[in-house]
DNA sequence: ATATTTGCAAAGCCTTTGCAGGGGA
DNA sequence: TCCCCTGCAAAGGCTTTGCAAATAT
């Protein structure tokens, strides 16, 4: 499933509303967060750059995930099952369902999931992380 | 809540049931989690031992966790705001609250939690994991 | 006697940081 | 001009690993 919902220009604007300067690498890794990935780790934009980008540090790849992640442009998140980050660039709520086999990511929309939390009143919930695990037939 | 389930000689025995050799290390290690440690880091496991055990070294903890996870008798996990792993001596199917000032989890019963879950059947869930972030007053 | 386990130190992985050079506003 | 961004390399935090000495069965 090919997103590819944003031109240049779209990135571009995007980065500027959220107070980032839109420079070359930070408009590349952007669209290809928002675009082309499914889920990526850092080290999956690295290699993604290394073939579509003239030359770009390891540590602007960090630089820049932190800056679009800081201006609420995509998010980080970690699961159990791995060391390392994970991009998504579907900021909305939502949650996860991890096959375990592939090690693929398919966001479940919060609509597809009823969560009825009963809790005492003493606490106060703010955000909820959801991670399906299973497998995908077919 | 202290929970002082265990007596030494039970723990030595949940140790022999899971198959895992008894040894000093092993079963002191595995009755600070089971009995005291309230979902503690690997870090905080090592101070604890450093108050209370003769000696043991970083790399002890570690291969003594690894094999109590792999024994099944605590759980590993981590969370997408903290860097390192926590250890849960619940090995029921539970969720988790993270008081996001103190830091602090509390286990929450899947009694007190309505999850239902829609999913295309192609989806075979086999486990999840639900962090619910926010706070806790009083 | 033989198989495990421990401790130490070094290495590993992922990520961050310091600093000098370069580019955009 | 001036500030921010980039790249390099080095360091950082957490965890694992290799190997020899110690321990358990």
């Amino acid at each position: 499933m090919k997103k590819c919902l944003f031109t240049k220009e779209q990135i571009e604007q995007k980065l500027r509303e959220a107070g980032v300067q839109p420079t070359m690498q930070r408009m590349a890794l952007a669209r290809y967060i928002l675009c082309e990935a499914d889920h990526p780790t850092a080290e999956e934009i690295k290699t993604w750059a290394d073939k579509h980008l003239d030359k770009i540090s390891q540590a602007t790849i960090y630089n820049t995930l932190n800056v679009l992640v800081q201006s609420g442009l995509i998010r980080a998140f970690r699961f159990s099952h791995s060391d390392c980050v994970i991009y998504d660039c579907n900021v909305t709520d939502h949650f996860h369902f991890l096959d375990e086999k592939s090690g693929r990511i398919y966001d479940l929309h919060k609509d597809d999931i009823g969560v009825n939390v009963e809790l005492p009143k003493k606490f106060k919930i703010k955000s909820m992380d959801l991670i399906i695990k299973g497998e995908v037939k077919g």
